[in-house]
Parts: structure tokens; sequence; C-alpha cells
DNA sequence: CATCCCGGTTACCAGCGGGTAGGGTGACCC
DNA sequence: GGGTCACCCTACCCGCTGGTAACCGGGATG
């Protein structure tokens, strides 16, 4: 764990507290969910009383919002940069897949803020992770268009296959206690991705036949 | 809308009472989740007070509980039955895939409840839902086992992908209004989930040199 | 017409948790 | 040493919502 016990004594700069604060939070919405974890459960993580919170941060829910756009925005860093990184687009799926990975073994549990946020109640917060979703699919599915002959809406479609592909594999391999070595399971999840792009160009001709 | 202005003054009997509360809480459940539905907004949908709500089901857990559990239930049948009713895996891949689109698509926007809970503070709510997940997997993976050569951990890490394949693009489809028609978009996944899966066997020995 | 019963209603209680008011204490500067 | 400022705490408030107690009315029955 990474903030459990504050000595309950330390005064800290603003700057230093609020960093402090972020990770407390963190750390407690992760593991609880937005609706379980209470204020008070934050700031005892911070080895801190309630009020203090409250001079860093307006509410609960701006909190949350805050830690929120921050993961979302760092997983669609890692993955728009994988898929910039390199022109061939093999290397692109492995690398995005393995994105994803890495994203969802980060420190904090923070991936599941973004991919298992239960506070649906926000229109704001939905919107941000739509909208992390959304630019995740861009970038996957740029790289799609390009060179599979699709059109928009069909693109992205595959895009999102792909997306949902990783995201949710990755996740499941992390609370499998990661049997399956990250690099292999990356290679696995890579391949399936890779060969299922793979010859694409025709099939817009036999898609019609289900 | 399903249920949305009983008339406030039919007297109903008990069996008949029970479906339509369990359909009102349906529709508010998905719309809302959880949280945000209060069970005054259930019995008010269902033309009621709540009392009667608590005279059939003990509490707002137990309610929730029940229809998780029968849509949890409901998809699973989806799934397992749509790879039981042929041999032939292309078949399979197919018709699992069109279970996800058919499910997501079902009335009242169910699905919400399997797939977008935001109740994770119960332990019971969580295991339904990933017992429901793993069995699916467990259904997948059976059909990629057999004809992959791939061991038991493998097998399911690519079952789980193609279930996130389907879930999350059954999810896109239907909120992109279905600008995709539903047939063309479920050939799609399945060409594309086919592909992937398609000449795996060779995998096991490339996969290590990612 | 009196009775019972069943399905329904209004009106209320209580706990939980977000948010705040006001007071203490040490560090730093004159 | 004393003023001041920043930081932090204890103690409290209050709204919201899950859950309940007590009462009501109409139809079947005799």
């Amino acid at each position: 764990m990474t903030g459990t016990a504050t000595p309950r004594g330390a005064r800290l700069s603003r700057g230093a507290r609020r960093a402090q604060l972020l990770l407390a939070a963190r750390d407690v919405f992760a593991e609880q969910g937005y609706h379980a974890a209470a204020m008070d459960d934050i700031a005892e993580r911070a080895g801190v009383s309630k009020p203090v919170l409250y001079q860093h941060f307006p509410g609960k829910l701006e909190l949350y919002q805050a830690l929120l756009t921050t993961y979302a925005e760092e997983l669609v860093e890692r993955v728009s940069g994988a898929i910039e990184r390199t022109g061939d687009n093999k290397e692109r799926v492995q690398a995005a897949v393995a994105a994803y990975f890495d994203f969802v073994a980060g420190e904090g549990k923070a991936y599941r803020l973004v991919f298992e946020s239960d506070l649906r109640g926000d229109p704001e917060a939905a919107a941000v992770v739509e909208s992390a979703l959304d630019r995740c699919i861009d970038a996957v599915a740029g790289a799609v268009t390009t060179d599979a002959g699709l059109d928009q809406d069909r693109a992205r479609l595959l895009a999102v296959g792909l997306v949902g592909l990783s995201q949710v594999g990755a996740q499941y391999w992390l609370d499998s206690d990661q049997r399956v070595p990250r690099d292999e399971a990356v290679a696995l999840m890579s391949a399936l991705a890779w060969r299922g792009i793979g010859g694409f160009p025709k099939l817009t001709d036999s898609a019609e036949h289900l």
C-alpha cells in the first residue's frame, strides 16, 4: 500500500500535502469505488483530518474527477503514443496491446477508476471516460482505416473490437495473478489482434452474407 | 419506455404485481444505476407506493441482486447456447458474437446491469457478474483449447480477448445508433475474431520472442 | 348490512456521510 | 517575548434515502 500510515503529526507544505492527498484518494477510490469511499477514509489514509481535504479540493466529486481525468489522460497518451511511435502496423498492434497491459499493471490500481468507475450519476465523469475511450479508438481506427480499405464507421467498429480485446484481456490477465508472463500474454493478444485484421480488405465483399 | 405510467389505481394480484415491479426496477436501475436509483423512483415508475415494494422484496440490495442474477444468467445461456448449438467453430464464433449483440440490444437496456454495474460495494453482486463472465469465458475457451493446441491458461486468456472484443464491440455498436447494420457488424466482429484465432497452433512457438 | 381480508396509502424515523465552524499550536519574524 | 500566520483538529450540522408503523377502503361472504 502506498500511503497507509502517515504519522499524523507531520506539517507539510501545500504542494506536498496536495500530492499526498491525491495519492491517498487514488488508492481509496480504486479499492472501494466512488460511492463506498468516504471522505473520512481518504483523510484517514492520508493521516489527516477531513477539513484538510476540503482545503485542497472543493468536494468529493471534484476530487474524483481530478483523478479520473489524470488517469484517463495517461491511458490515452500511452495508447496513442504506442501507435505513433512506429509506422509498422504489426509493431503498432503489439505496442498498443502492451500499453493496455502496462496501464493496468500501473501502481495503485488506478486503472479501476477508468475501467470500473462506479460513478454513473455524474455526466461529466461519464464524458471523461467516454472521451478517453473515443480517443483510443480513434488512434487505432486511424491505423486500421488506411490499410484495411474500410470506411469510417466500419473501421471504428473494428477498432472498438481491438480496444475491447486489449482492455478486457489486460484486466483479466492482471487479476489472474499473471499466471501467464506479461510478455507472453502481450504476444498472445497481439497475435490474436494482428491475425484478426490481417487480410481485411476483401472482407468488405464477403460481409454481406452472414 | 416500458412501464412508465401505470394508472395508480389498479389492484393487481401478487404475482402480477411482482412481475411489474421487477420490470420497473430493471428500467430504473438500467437508466440510473444502482446508487442514483431511489426506491421511491422505482415505486413511482410502477405507479405504486414504496411499502408495496417492500412487501415483495426485502430490500434494495436484494431487488438489485435478483435482477442482476436474472440477466447475467440470460447472457450466459445465450453465449453457451450459441456455442453448443453447432460443432463448426466458425459458426460458433459467429453465433457467440451474435449472442452478445442480441443481449445488448435486448429490451430495457438490461445489459447495463451486467456490464456497467455501479455496485462495487457488495461482494455478492461482484461475484454474480464475475461468475457470469467466467462461464462465458469457459464456454469460449473450451472450443478454443481443443483446436488451437494451447494449455488451459493461454486458452483462457485468448478466450477473454474474444469475449472482450464481443462485449465492447456490441456495446459500442448499440450506442453508436447502429449506423452499421446489425448483421454486418456481427459479420465484421466475427471475421476479426475468427481470423484472429485462425492459425493459432504454431503460435505457441513464436510467442516467446516478443 | 356487518365482517374480514387484502392490497394500498400517508406519514414518519434513523443512520450515514458530505460539508463546515471555530478553536488550538508550533514556526518564524521582529 | 509576543504577534502573526499557516496548518490542522474536534465537534457539529443537515439533507437524503432506505426502511417502517399505522391507518384506509372496497369486494366477497354470510
